[in-house]
RNA sequence: GCUACUGUGGCUUAAUGGUAAAGCACGCCACUCGUAAUGGCGGGAGUGUGGGUUCGAUUCCCACCAGUAGCUCCA
């Protein structure tokens, strides 16, 4: 048999390899379950999924009936072939086959579409392909999850179970990506934030985190960084108010738009609400005086904290939360500094990211079903950050209605150790609520005008992108973030008075540092501080007390062997100051 | 919120329709030790919560709560 070798760089052949599969799994599974209804069945980033509506509950004990089943269909080698159908014949071919979705599907074909159909064996399926030539082709595949899924995306019809799978070329890359993802698990954020006592998550208050002294520091050093660059970028920054009285939240369409979202509470016999974005507030803060053009753009930026009522099985840890603080700002400015201050953000976004060693991808939302404003309005608005990302260079994707509901958004995702993405900055910009309240300034004609005005982050929320930096660095925080940035561990006790020496050096030079002098033995101690993840582990003994020396371990770049106390510290603070991951 | 699954000391896990076991952690004692776990002793849970079935429930059933995966939604 002649082996030709996949090209599995080529995005589609890993398509059409896993699409194909997919196919034999429907297959292995109509013969299991003749009952079972088959939905859709793509080809996705690391795998494949098939949605099926099927009596049959579909559980993990059943994945291995079914891989054997599948490669009975492998080992047969059906070949894939292609046909087609007019649509009212294949609506009746689908009828007959008692498919009602996949007659649903051919319904709503657009009129002239070609209506192709994949036949391996008895089992024939809708599908635009292209496939493999035959089903023998697939060679390795693992059934991982089954989950719930919405019949088209929507929750007003019908759940179906999902059953998601992966395929590789070989056994052993199948096995390299098994093994890959376990690894990724244990980078975890939420495992992490247990075992490195970041953060806790309660019963008491489910999305609503904790922070522990250690993730304090992080979170601390976090804002501070993040005052000191919007400082250097011409920012200003200010506070507003958690609850705010419910006429508010009418003025700035919350109450229309985003209610369900929103927690409310009242004091005395008046009705307030619990901020859920930071931007009715500051919308007071600008009303406060009069302002010039002279005075734009104005950038204004707030560490806020706000308050949102996500669905329960939408909580994940601090990805997704209930409460959570965003490095806003808003930005107000004339029409033509517009496309300036969006390249100004977006340059921002990616000086951080790039920082961090984050790779990110950009999406431009657009105006979704429930939005205030004109038509114009949003079309500007889109034009404007469109305009801004291409000047850039930058790629991005169009992500159709998923704008906020005051304007279009430009927004940042990062992923996580698994692969999901999770959105992070964003810049929206706004032509609603200036207008909702009556925003002015007065321009060099004399007259008043409407500001223009975005609302950006750059982390998004600092729980998230804690979270996202956890798993981005498998708990080995840069150091300038590190909780623990040097661990001094004695061999004996007997070395403890020259460890506290070596200790306030490092304090004075502004490190953070810890001293275990407990009677334990020195191979217990460095496996502890290593479990902890404490940046530099340095060893005093006989040794080093004799030569005011202390031997050094790094948790990224492991032994450097002995250097002086000096030398030591002076690296450390190079390194903080350098912000190197 | 929806579908499925899970819920045992601080953590990780074991077990059973007959009254909860181990390791880690914690406390005490001994050991004074050189790069991933020294040894001994001790305290600590009635098994998410509330009901039900049963002579007896942690185990079976129901509801609720929380978590996990995915969907929907979203920073």
């Amino acid at each position: 048999m002649a082996k030709e070798k996949l090209n599995w760089e080529d995005e589609q052949v890993r398509h059409d390899y896993r699409h194909t599969a997919s196919h034999i799994m429907a297959q292995a599974i109509k013969r299991l379950w003749p009952d079972t209804k088959l939905a859709i069945g793509p080809a996705i980033d690391n795998g494949f999924y098939y949605d099926l509506d099927s009596e049959h509950k579909f559980v993990e004990e059943d994945f291995l009936k079914i891989q054997k089943e599948m490669k009975k269909i492998v080992q047969a080698n059906y070949p894939m072939e292609r046909f087609e159908l007019p649509r009212e014949e294949a609506i009746k071919f689908m009828e007959e086959k008692e498919e009602p979705y996949k007659v649903e599907l051919i319904q709503d074909l657009p009129e002239d579409a070609v209506i192709s159909f994949y036949r391996q064996g008895e089992f024939v399926d809708l599908c635009a392909g292209p496939h493999m030539e035959s089903t023998g082709k697939v060679k390795a595949f693992k059934l991982m999850s089954v989950a719930g899924a919405y019949w088209r995306g929507d929750s007003d019809r019908q759940m179906l179970q999902r059953i998601y799978a992966t395929a590789f070329p070989t056994q052993e890359e199948l096995d390299a990506y098994i093994q890959r993802m376990e690894e990724a698990k244990k980078r975890d954020h939420r495992k992490l934030g247990k075992e490195m006592d970041l953060f806790m998550l309660t019963d008491e208050g489910p999305g609503f985190p904790f922070f522990l002294p250690k993730g304090m520091i992080i979170r601390n050093e976090l804002e501070k960084f993040w005052r000191e660059e919007h400082v250097k970028r011409g920012y200003e920054e200010i506070k507003t108010p958690l609850i705010l009285n419910e006429q508010l939240w009418r003025t700035s369409g919350h109450w229309d738009h985003y209610k369900d979202n929103m927690y409310f509470t009242k004091i005395d016999d008046g009705d307030y609400a619990i901020k859920p974005m930071n931007c009715p507030g500051s919308m007071l803060v600008y009303k406060r005086k009069m302002w010039s053009y002279r005075d734009f753009p104005m950038r204004c930026g707030e560490l806020g904290q706000v308050h949102r009522h996500e669905l329960s099985g939408a909580l994940h840890g601090l990805m997704r939360v209930r409460t959570f603080t965003q490095d806003d700002a808003h930005i107000f400015m004339l029409p033509e500094q517009v496309n300036d201050e969006i390249k100004a953000v977006a340059q921002f976004c990616d000086d951080v990211y790039k920082m961090f060693g984050f790779e990110y991808h950009v999406e431009l939302s657009t105006r979704p079903e429930d939005s205030m404003g004109t038509d114009e309005e949003w079309e500007m608005a889109e034009n404007a950050l469109r305009n801004a990302i291409s000047e850039m260079g930058v790629p991005y994707v169009i992500n159709e209605g998923d704008g906020a509901f005051y304007g279009p958004k430009l927004d940042f995702h990062l992923e996580d150790s698994i692969g999901r993405t999770w959105q992070c900055g964003t810049i929206q910009l706004d032509m609603q609520m200036p207008q909702r309240f009556d925003l002015t300034y007065v321009g060099s004609d004399g007259e008043k005008h409407r500001p223009i005005m975005i609302h950006r982050v750059i982390f998004g929320s600092i729980e998230r992108f804690i979270g996202i930096l956890t798993e981005h660095c498998a708990g080995k925080f840069p150091l300038w973030l590190a909780p623990v940035q040097v661990k001094l561990l004695t061999v004996t006790p007997e070395f403890g008075d020259y460890a506290y020496e070596v200790a306030k050096k490092c304090e004075e030079a502004g490190l953070r540092v810890e001293v275990d002098n407990r009677n334990e033995k020195i191979g217990f101690k460095i496996r502890e501080a290593r479990n902890a993840r404490d940046s530099y582990i340095g060893v005093i003994g006989e040794r080093e007390v004799g030569d005011k020396t202390l031997t050094v371990r790094s948790s990224k770049e492991g032994e450097l062997g002995t250097m002086s106390v000096d030398d030591f510290v002076a690296k450390l603070v190079e390194e903080v100051k350098a912000k190197t991951m």
